[in-house]
DNA sequence: GCGCCGAACATACCATGAGTATGGAGAGCC
DNA sequence: GGCTCTCCATACTCATGGTATGTTCGGCGC
């Protein structure tokens, strides 16, 4: 039997999470203060510093709450079904698509490597976007649909222009049309490397 | 005849942001007290508030100062003698050899967006490092090296990659193999975007 | 030389916000 | 029913960005 106060407990600390990847995207790390998370939270300070041992750990929290999110919906891409090269298309797309979202792109993607330092961040994002990334390229060189690129360097690259992408499609005034734009280069990208086979439609 | 008193003002000033820039790229932008920043230019806050507006202020002071080396360096390899091909590569390694610098990647890159905010920031890189990534681009389109990519979502990506590789590069145990590895890559995409012209050495 | 003005600072202060110390309330267990 | 320990509130401290005011001194007219 699961405790009440196990079920309050969780619920007050999802709710500061909660509230803190909405202030942190609103207004960023630095602009944003604790006392007002645990007011959104109603909560006060108290009750944040008893879950969490500091800003720099709350923002952990809402880091992995937006960057999980979007993890499961690439993981649930890249592992499923299609060619190598659909899944690494679809991935691709999905992930264009996840940088629309503002709290994404303002935590995981910018904030994150300056709050958190980047250390700490290449290592949490080499367990879930980049990772991703990786292994897609990773398999699309092994089905030997593209030339076989140094792996690491190379996913890094795309890495850094997909989150540079992010911020240019998510702050232009027509977000999907330069999404778009960005996705339609990339793929002609990947296309030039892909090995020359006859007759392979590209969409 | 210039007064004496504009050069002690002056000569503070410069003070200032070289401690700026220090102190910036040693602990950051949050880790770095104004009276820290004073003390080792020898002032007081006061002087820096005299000569500046705040902190970001400074900040920005300290971004134009690393940010206008790495432009005089590529600027005039990027207008200099030689192909645009040439001055393309030239300049892709200088940029690369820039990111090696941890002032460069610390302020410019890493911390300037989030602490100048992003749309400033890009309307900076407009006219400095980005500006030349693009236009350097454009030569080679224009002089029908490569293919016609649409140039200002492409230099987009390629600056991203460049940035994000920055720091790969220098967080790397050996920066001068990991920087090569990189250039060698980026490289290898520039040849793939390349009109297939008969003869046409790489290096 | 003299006195004045204003730029170029220094000093003292305030406000905000991160972090801490401590107290209390109530759920679970005996 | 009392004991305990998690969960949280309240009331602080302290560092730091920013401000307000005082002070010095070089330039300049006389």
């Amino acid at each position: 039997m699961r405790s009440r106060r196990l079920d309050y407990s969780e619920s007050t600390r999802s709710a500061l999470v909660d509230s803190a990847v909405e202030l942190f995207t609103k207004r960023g790390y630095a602009g944003t203060s604790l006392d007002e998370v645990a007011k959104r939270a109603r909560v006060t300070k108290g009750a944040l510093y008893h879950h969490f041992s500091g800003k720099q750990a709350l923002f952990e929290a809402a880091f992995d709450q937006v960057e999980s999110l979007v993890y499961d919906r690439l993981d649930k891409i890249m592992t499923g079904e299609g060619t190598p090269w659909e899944r690494a298309l679809g991935g691709l797309n999905a992930f264009i698509r996840a940088c629309l979202d503002p709290a994404y792109q303002r935590i995981a993607i910018h904030e994150a490597p300056v709050v958190m330092g980047w250390e700490r961040w290449r290592e949490a994002e080499e367990r879930c976007s980049f990772g991703l990334v990786r292994s897609g390229l990773q398999s699309l060189i092994d089905a030997g649909e593209v030339e076989p690129v140094p792996v690491e360097v190379t996913a890094r690259l795309l890495f850094g222009a997909l989150s540079s992408a992010a911020t240019e499609i998510a702050s232009s005034p027509d977000p999907k049309k330069v999404g778009a734009e960005i996705e339609d280069v990339i793929v002609r990208m990947l296309v030039r490397l892909r090995r020359t086979e006859p007759d392979v439609s590209i969409g």
